[in-house]
DNA sequence: TATTGTTATACTCTATAACTATA
DNA sequence: TATAGTTATAGAGTATAACAATA
């Protein structure tokens, strides 16, 4: 049986090959320079529709702090907004604009081709049986 | 089916939850501070045994000019010992000095002690699979 | 010419703590 | 008192290009 640790290797470097990958088409789609981080969180708020900061920050398994500067650049890209919620005043409300909403469109094209070539060696089983037990963990 | 893309976010938050995990044990273990990065490039060089830094840069998907800054700071460090290679005098064998190893020896422990707690939800065989379809990407 | 390793620079991401405002 | 969000700072990781030494 292989030690556990040796599935931190894999996965890391499974990490960065897609990182890598992306960054290498950004140029294509990505004039804002949202970075590869920046890309995720609006995947994730195009996902949740609308989400607020900290629970966009516990989703990710990031810090808080790290997420408010982020959103507050990707705002001042005007490819967010914010509103503050009605029942609580505490909290903002995220939302992509029509601009976020174009960039996402061009950021899950990218990343899907760069997945799909890295997944080659999987058959499609494989790659069901994959994401399923990543969305157990 | 799933669109690829999801499956990045699934990787990129389970590698940082590895990586949080460790680095809240990291002051019990690495008083070196040798960061996440260096830990893994410490245990690839463990795994090795002897190694380039440029085959060890392309093993871990990073480029170079970094893993030559890491190294540098590992050496002094005393954490592992260059030699230049008899056949080819522009390559350098990297090597663990014995706090190297015994660095190695505990960040193994943390990590795998962190792995397990997040792989509780997966069988032994589903573990297993996980793992031999990440090595065969 | 091509490859290994180095230096330098700018940028992105992360960890931490202290702070405000609302609840 | 607890939670959502902010600010500030230091440190770690990344991308890129230009360079010297060796092959």
């Amino acid at each position: 049986m292989s030690d556990p640790y040796e599935l931190a290797y894999e996965i890391d470097r499974l990490m960065r090959r897609i990182a890598a990958g992306t960054h290498a088409k950004a140029p294509e789609f990505d004039p804002e320079r949202v970075g590869p981080l920046g890309g995720m969180v609006l995947l994730a708020i195009a996902d949740a529709g609308t989400i607020s900061i900290q629970a966009l920050a516990t989703q990710m398994s990031r810090d808080k702090a790290q997420m408010t500067r982020l959103i507050q650049s990707l705002e001042a890209k005007s490819l967010l907004h914010r509103e503050i919620s009605d029942e609580d005043a505490r909290i903002n409300l995220l939302e992509l604009t029509p601009k976020g909403e174009a960039l996402v469109v061009a950021i899950k094209h990218a990343v899907s081709e760069v997945l799909d070539e890295i997944l080659t060696p999987l058959t499609r089983a494989d790659r069901e049986s994959l994401f399923e037990m990543l969305q157990r963990l």
